[in-house]
RNA sequence: GGUGAGGUGGCUGAGUGGUCGAAAGCAGCGCUUUGCUAAAGCGCCGUACCCCAAAAGGGUACCGAGGGUUCGAAUCCCUCCCUCACCGCCA
């Protein structure tokens, strides 16, 4: 959410800044402005009027007490109790009009974002690895995990529809390895916190990290409890502090998280719809951090890194790229996605994207520290996958798979998994 | 799911219709006294929003949330949320 008093100082600015996304999200900053000033204007005389309220309810106490009569002061009140109740209305509608459509304008992107249209324009930061070379013709994850039972996705589909995945034997163990392997990553050697977070979360929550209002029909919900499926571990996490002022010498806060995240993916049918690409349900181990609005790049930089390191581990060949203007998601002020190479795909997939939201979620969830000055400032938060599990995971048996159809693990999860390699007949 | 008790400022806790944004204590900040520490004394010490070009200043709201009664609500009524205790059910 927008500081309103940035928008009303400098709505050229605002406008600008919105404009570079694309769409037209900057029209709405007019519409603001006037609801705005159309709310103030009710407020201040809805105060003057409470005032005078409580004034003479005062002193039809004081005559009260005296033995006097205050009938004449009771009709005076009784009259503006009216007026207070008619512009209160007024006041309530306005802010009400006010915050749905605050709710709805995104995030201003950063000063330095690269200028683009679509995905097409994110320029590649750096990369780092090679693709692999394949002495055969490589198979991709689908192919690769049915010849090994790894996942059945027919089988899935009998349970849950389509768009499902059940791990299968060493698959299983090999999603459970990955996951063990990063949490340990992250806690021992980058120093975060495990949480290990509800995966039904309250509409507050899915506010405060910007799934809603705008996206609601993407997610799953659940109607008569007013509740919804995570599609990420960061509504949980990052909303874990919400409504809370932390003291200073807290931050930053640094949490990882392993879930399970649910996705409708409505209106993506058909698109990268093969094997486990795309999926309602899967499994990511999240970053989540919390700074001072000072630092927060920094930490942004720290916690791409983090990420990173994962592949690096895991000796896969990726790339980072920075998304811009125009393909960065609603609420982040700039975002770095992390592309594993698959080569069954020949192409790059994005298996992490490490956003720095800046107050903009801070704002929504009231997420505030105490400043040096003793001074409530809202806090920046940040998150990224560290990784997501399904492309990960194809990532790794379409980069280890060998001409006889097993699979070379990274040597780094021998301990994790208690094999080097995945074969037909295991 | 049932019954009961509760939700007041950073914390503890008083307040059952009017002058209560809210006693008191603790914690915190500043000053005085002091060789230093400790102790004591004095003062300050919530949040949001609005008015004002800004500062100074002024105002309004907020006692879990929302509605209602009333001239006036922390206080009375209703609904909801949450916490605690016990009972039932269940992995």
């Amino acid at each position: 959410m927008l500081d309103i008093r940035l928008v009303r100082d400098q709505p050229d600015f605002v406008k600008a800044r919105i404009a570079t996304r694309g769409g037209d999200d900057a029209r709405k900053i007019d519409e603001l402005l006037a609801i705005d000033a159309e709310r103030r204007k009710a407020e201040t005389q809805l105060q003057q009027l409470n005032g005078e309220r409580k004034r003479l309810s005062k002193e039809i106490g004081g005559r009260r007490s005296r033995g006097e009569s205050s009938d004449e002061l009771e009709a005076r009140v009784r009259a503006i109790g009216d007026e207070i109740g008619r512009l209160g209305d007024e006041a309530t509608a306005s802010e009400t009009r006010q915050r749905d459509l605050l709710l709805r304008i995104p995030n201003l992107p950063h000063a330095d974002a690269p200028m683009g249209k679509d995905a097409s324009d994110n320029p590649v930061v750096r990369s780092w690895g090679e693709k692999p070379h394949f002495d055969f013709p490589p198979l991709d994850h689908a192919a690769l995990g049915s010849k090994l039972k790894l996942f059945d996705l027919e089988r899935a589909a009998k349970l849950s529809g389509s768009g499902f995945i059940c791990f299968t034997g060493a698959g299983a163990k090999l999603e459970r390895a990955l996951i063990y392997f990063m949490l340990d990553l992250h806690t021992r050697e980058h120093g975060y916190t495990e949480i290990s977070p509800p995966f039904l979360v309250r509409r507050d929550c899915m506010i405060g990290t910007t799934q809603l209002p705008k996206f609601e029909p993407d997610m799953y919900g659940l109607e008569e409890n007013q509740m919804f499926l995570a599609p990420t571990a960061e509504v949980p996490v990052t909303n874990f502090h919400r409504e809370e002022i932390l003291a200073a010498p807290d931050l930053p806060k640094k949490f990882v998280a392993y879930t399970p995240c649910f996705r409708r993916e409505a209106g993506s049918a058909g698109r990268e719809t093969r094997g486990i690409i795309r999926v309602h349900q899967f499994d990511k181990v999240e970053l989540v951090k919390i700074t001072r609005p000072e630092n927060s790049y920094e930490e942004h930089e720290s916690l791409t890194a983090n990420a990173e390191r994962v592949l690096q581990l895991l000796g896969l060949h990726y790339r980072v790229i920075e998304l811009c203007t125009g393909d960065l998601g609603f609420g982040s002020a700039k975002t770095y996605d992390i592309e594993v190479w698959s080569p069954g795909q020949n192409a790059y997939l994005e298996v992490s994207s490490c956003s720095n939201f800046e107050d903009f979620q801070a704002r929504r969830m009231e997420l505030r520290f105490k400043d040096a000055d003793g001074k409530n400032r809202f806090c920046h938060t940040l998150n990224g996958s560290g990784l997501a599990l399904p492309r990960l995971f194809a990532a790794v048996i379409e980069c280890g798979q060998q001409r006889d159809g097993s699979v070379r693990l990274p040597e780094i999860l021998l301990p994790y998994f208690g094999a080097a390699e995945i074969r037909r007949d295991a």
